[in-house]
DNA sequence: TCAATCCGTATC
DNA sequence: ATACGGATTGAC
């Protein structure tokens, strides 16, 4: 009847009226899309990707639009949106589809996963911005080919290896892209690699980066060329490293190989604007790659035609936030999501890469062993204590002589690197000959004695030696040793030992990112190592049991990572450069010991993938880890046994760390690989259920890991 | 007969 | 988490 209610012709009900939101509620059985009624006024703005306010469940909430339909799927009443945040739509198809998976992948909410994905607003961020870029779309700053590039017209799939329409092209194509690859030349399928990069395919490969930086071909020259294959291609790149310093020297490769301003680099260290408007320009397309830390992982790069990561292993690359997603897993859901090409390089191997490779799933990359090993310094071990002899000074500063009198030596001609490892690791069982370590007789967890004085057992299963008690599966002794880690040798101590030489010291609190060519003591921790300008004459690697004796499932591997790191910033063997590992165990030599002197990462990875398959230890079987009161686990374990054929390991308590409340337990559930998909899905639907019936007992699940043993 | 309260369940 | 509805209880 009346006219007053008819709505006004600027204010027309939208086409699409719904609008598909993903609602923040913290709430693990709401994790899913809410649908919600445009309003006219909203109805420009309320576009897929924008952050919005809606009122859920009576209160007022955060959430992204992820859709606009014609009618809605709910069958009640549709709330009205309350308000468009902002108009940009940051939550684009892609990273909502990544977000997706990687909270399948790890039995997280989604929520959690966009926590880690878009950063926060920042408005004045958002406004300086111009939504075009400033400059019209760079012209190519590869020079461009002599010749036509013949790749442009074969859309044909091309197989991994290099595939061409004639042998004479071939040739041509050869020498004038050797030029162009470079230090990918140094790899056998290097330039195939490329190429398969350049002609829009998703080639993966695991590369095993050759240690030393000739000028020109260092690591991170290896990840800008193949950013720029992608970026040729007409896709973007985006790379990832463990940290700031890494981060210093790709971007300084991006800069030399595709010109300033075509990429941004993205870390935690920006600062929200400088942040927000660098993950912006990705978003907006002025840029088409990203260069960044862990967080990194996620940006909006458009169009995605390279994911890259460098060194898998560093514990940097786990995310510590709930889902608690690693680097490398990300960028392959992203790989595989978007047919991007993928890479990931390192000086050693970690067990996960290389199960993908023998898994037949990513190409391992790596030069010739004999190239390999020339590029390596030359690598000698110093025994654990027997060495340490009267030489004077050597034996102030504990230092095996052979470790002395080489340092001595190589500062003449330049740096020395010094690697001490980090005290505090945690005590470990090992055989009082052989050093293996102990391991659980029922499931091959890492055996220890979790209260003073009383017996050993398993940190994962809890159960004893059993009957038979402790003996060694390599030499058959009973008897044990437990290793206290962690002497720290003062920079003071070696200073005295190599007197009038200048001493730099690096490590946590302050790390050096880089030191000249003059002679000089370089004391570093782990990880810690500053690169020397073309490379150290020398490097020490002491304490080599510390490392091994570590009570980490990944000791050997870890200690291999640590020691490549250390050893590829020293000259190759063939300009005299060389190491000494000291403080090696007696007795039998350790894999990780022999991989180092042969420089042959990926032969240690394969045989630790060989033997955790023998023993079901991840990543050759998949794990998670549930934390809480043995009443909540019990009900987890029975539940998730309804549809999942697990092996339950535990409960058993953790001893805790003096907090006076409620003892907690952990179980530790593994499946075969193949059932990963189904033990995620089955622990989503354990938080759920809990979720919705407002469990009052904590209950922390957490897939990929089995706790800090 | 009505209001106050408890409990279970949906949240668009 | 809230909020709402339906059932339950208690007092007039």
């Amino acid at each position: 009847m009346s006219t007053i209610d008819r709505p006004r012709p600027a204010m027309l009900t939208p086409a699409l009226p719904v609008a598909a939101v993903v609602v923040d509620s913290g709430l693990a059985h709401l994790d899913r899309e809410f649908e919600y009624a445009v309003p006219p006024e909203l109805d420009s703005l309320a576009q897929p990707g924008v952050r919005v306010k809606i009122r859920f469940a009576g209160r007022e909430v955060d959430g992204f639009v992820t859709a606009r339909r014609a009618t809605a799927t709910h069958a009640g009443r549709l709330t009205p949106l309350r308000k468009v945040v902002s108009p940009e739509p940051v939550l684009t198809p892609d990273l909502i589809e990544t977000a997706r998976a990687v909270a399948t992948r790890y039995a997280g909410v989604l929520g959690d996963v966009l926590r880690l994905a878009v950063p926060k607003r920042h408005a004045a961020a958002e406004k300086a911005l111009p939504l075009e870029p400033p400059v019209p779309p760079a012209p190519p700053v590869t020079p461009a080919p002599p010749v036509p590039a013949p790749a442009m017209s074969s859309t044909s799939p091309m197989s991994s290896t290099a595939t061409t329409t004639s042998a004479a092209p071939d040739q041509t194509v050869g020498t004038v892209r050797a030029g162009k690859s470079g230090p990918w030349s140094a790899y056998p399928a290097g330039p195939a690699f490329l190429r398969r990069i350049a002609a829009g395919q998703a080639p993966a490969a695991a590369v095993l980066a050759l240690p030393g930086r000739p000028a020109g071909s260092d690591w991170p020259d290896l990840f800008a060329l193949a950013a720029r294959e992608a970026l040729d291609a007409g896709r973007g790149a985006l790379l990832v490293v463990p940290d700031h310093r890494d981060l210093d020297r790709v971007d300084a490769a991006l800069t030399r190989v595709l010109g300033k301003g075509q990429h941004v680099r993205l870390s935690a260290e920006q600062g929200p604007q400088a942040r927000y408007t660098a993950w912006l320009r990705a978003l907006r397309g002025h840029v088409r790659c990203v260069v960044g830390t862990r967080a990194a992982a996620f940006a909006p790069v458009r169009d995605l035609g390279l994911v890259g990561w460098w060194d898998d292993g560093d514990d940097l690359h786990e995310e510590p936030r709930a889902p608690y997603p690693q680097v490398g897993e990300v960028l392959s859901i992203r790989a595989e999501l978007t047919g991007a090409a993928l890479v990931t390089a390192g000086f050693s191997r970690s067990v996960e890469v290389q199960e993908r490779v023998d898994a037949g799933e990513w190409a391992s990359v790596a030069a010739p062993g004999e190239v390999l090993r020339q590029a390596a310094p030359a690598v000698s071990i110093a025994g654990e204590g027997h060495d340490l002899e009267r030489d004077g000074l050597a034996a102030r500063a504990h230092l095996p002589s052979a470790a002395w009198r080489l340092a001595r030596t190589a500062l003449e001609h330049g740096p020395v690197l010094v690697q001490v490892p980090r005290r505090g690791y945690l005590p470990a069982l090992a055989c009082q000959i052989c050093r293996t370590p102990a391991r659980c007789v029922v499931c091959h967890g890492p055996m220890a004695v979790a209260i003073p004085g009383a017996a050993a057992s398993c940190r994962w299963c809890g159960k004893g030696w059993g009957a038979a008690g402790f003996e060694c599966v390599e030499c058959g002794n009973t008897t044990l040793r437990r290793s206290v880690t962690g002497a720290r040798r003062t920079a003071e101590e070696l200073g005295r030992a190599f007197p009038g030489v200048p001493v730099v010291t690096s490590g946590a609190g302050e790390v050096r990112a880089s030191v000249s060519s003059e002679p000089t003591l370089v004391i570093a921790t782990p990880g810690a190592e500053p690169v020397a300008d073309g490379g150290y004459a020398a490097a020490l690697l002491l304490d080599a049991w510390a490392l091994l004796d570590r009570a980490d499932l990944n000791a050997s591997i870890e200690a291999l990572r640590r020691w490549t790191g250390a050893a590829a910033l020293v000259q190759p063997r063939s300009s005299g450069g060389a190491v000494v590992l000291a403080g090696v165990p007696e007795g039998p030599t350790s894999l990780a010991v022999e991989a180092l002197v042969r420089w042959d990462p990926a032969w240690l990875a394969q045989r630790e993938l060989d033997e955790r398959r023998v023993l079901s230890l991840p990543p050759a079987v998949r794990v998670a880890r549930l934390v809480g009161s043995r009443r909540a686990l019990d009900e987890a374990v029975s539940a998730i046994r309804q549809s999942v054929d697990v092996d339950v390991l535990g409960p058993l308590p953790i001893p805790d760390h003096g907090s006076g409340e409620p003892a907690k337990h952990q179980t530790i559930v593994r499946v075969p690989l193949s059932k990963g998909t189904a033990l995620a899905a089955s622990l989503t639907a354990v938080r759920s259920t809990r979720s919705a019936r407002k469990d009052p007992e904590p209950l922390n699940i957490q897939v990929d890991s089995v706790g800090d043993a």
